[in-house]
DNA sequence: ATCAGTATACCTGTATACAAGTATACCTGT
DNA sequence: ACAGGTATACTTGTATACAGGTATACTGAT
């Protein structure tokens, strides 16, 4: 289970924070897939009543991290090779079109200029975290680095929406980091990715990223074997 | 405003049916972009308390059809230009590659004939539909074509997606429908369309698909123009 | 008349009480 | 020992009470 008294951030609302909070839970994978999950249970835990809390479990169950059971109980969402495979054709057909239109449009102006500082820091932490085989930090920097180029896409809804697939492909993601340990050829893939995209050669921007995202299904088979408890089909 | 009280169906909980009736009635445009809504006002007129009805906003709020406001009311979104524009490309960018999917696949095993009855009965109603100038009807089977195709691209979470997408760009569709009067053509496109999906036409398909859905940006402008007051930006 | 300050009327956020349904455990009868 | 039935303990769904904050309206002073 999951037991350490959360401390809850400040500023937001309880339910906003509590959702924050379980959300990141699931996504690191303290909270297991599978597990049941409780209102009154997680409220104690956080310190709240169960209002807050149901709202937080609604909001996980619209972004099907949570499931209902029949029986209406709450459970963490179990890995699923289909899950994966279907958000990784979202993602990638969204991302892989995003990328390549930044490419085309890559030039010496203000945004473009700030994102070539900002990835270069990323790129820099991403090499220690990995270094560090620090997993967690690893996927945080990973997706800070998408997030900074779809940004330039300026297309707010598919940000969003990639977003939605990552929240599902990331629990794999980190188990494929914890439990196969390739960090380093990412940070490889990422640089070069943005070497072609401030080249602007678009067409291999699509080629590496179809192979940078493709990995994690290739990894699928062997990730399932290690844990299959985590896994539903 | 909106004054009926609204039946719920049975069967299902509180929240749920609040959810469906009230997202419905912003589809429809039955609650017009831009109208204030409170949950006491809504509990009352659905004749149940604020926490279910509390329950539904927070869904449509995850999904973008209403927004929170800074002093934290609730509104129903405004239609705006670049909403309209970033799904457009979302959904364009996904379906256009499940419709081709599904064209390349396309042969006389039972799920595809079966979806032949079904889309072949779609496309009479259709045409009544439009004869009768029904816009809200013709859009509840424009969706179920669209959905009977992408059903068979056996990607559930790209379903649920372009689902997402569509809630955006339906209230948009209906206006031009209401204002425009060119639901003849669609039946005409969807015919042609269905004609190369059986065929195997994938290419044919992604050329109509694409002229197809890009028909709403270039109404776009004609709709704003009629309807201002229902977008903001 | 205008502006400031206070009081009031909402609305949402949160907690809690209550209802209804389900699984479990126990107890009884065979 | 086992099966069936009842009681109990928990669960979520719903209603309601309460708190905190914001805008509005009113009152009083300049």
């Amino acid at each position: 289970m999951w037991n350490p008294a959360m401390p809850l951030a400040a500023g937001k609302s309880l339910g906003e924070q509590a959702y924050e909070t379980i959300r990141d839970a699931i996504i690191t994978l303290e909270l297991a897939p599978g597990t049941l999950i409780y209102e009154n249970e997680m409220a104690e835990q956080l310190g709240i009543s169960r209002t807050p809390v149901r709202d937080a479990f609604n909001r996980l169950i619209a972004e099907q991290l949570v499931d209902v059971l029949p029986q209406r109980n709450r459970r963490v969402a179990y890995l699923s090779e289909d899950k994966v495979r279907e958000s990784g054709f979202v993602r990638l057909s969204l991302e892989s079109r995003a990328f390549r239109a930044v490419a085309g449009r890559w030039d010496g102006s203000e945004p473009f200029r700030r994102a070539e500082r900002e990835i270069g820091l990323l790129l820099e932490q991403q090499a220690e975290a990995a270094r560090e085989q620090d997993a967690v930090r690893f996927l945080r920097l990973d997706e800070a680095f998408h997030v900074c180029i779809l940004g330039l896409a300026g297309n707010r809804t598919l940000l969003d929406v990639v977003g939605q697939m990552r929240g599902h492909l990331n629990r794999v993601r980190l188990l494929a980091m914890k439990e196969l340990e390739q960090t380093a050829n990412l940070v490889q893939e990422h640089a070069e990715l943005f070497e072609r995209l401030r080249t602007g050669d678009a067409e291999a921007v699509g080629r590496l990223l179809e192979a940078h995202l493709g990995k994690l299904e290739e990894e699928l088979p062997a990730i399932k074997e290690k844990c299959p408890e985590m896994f539903r089909n």
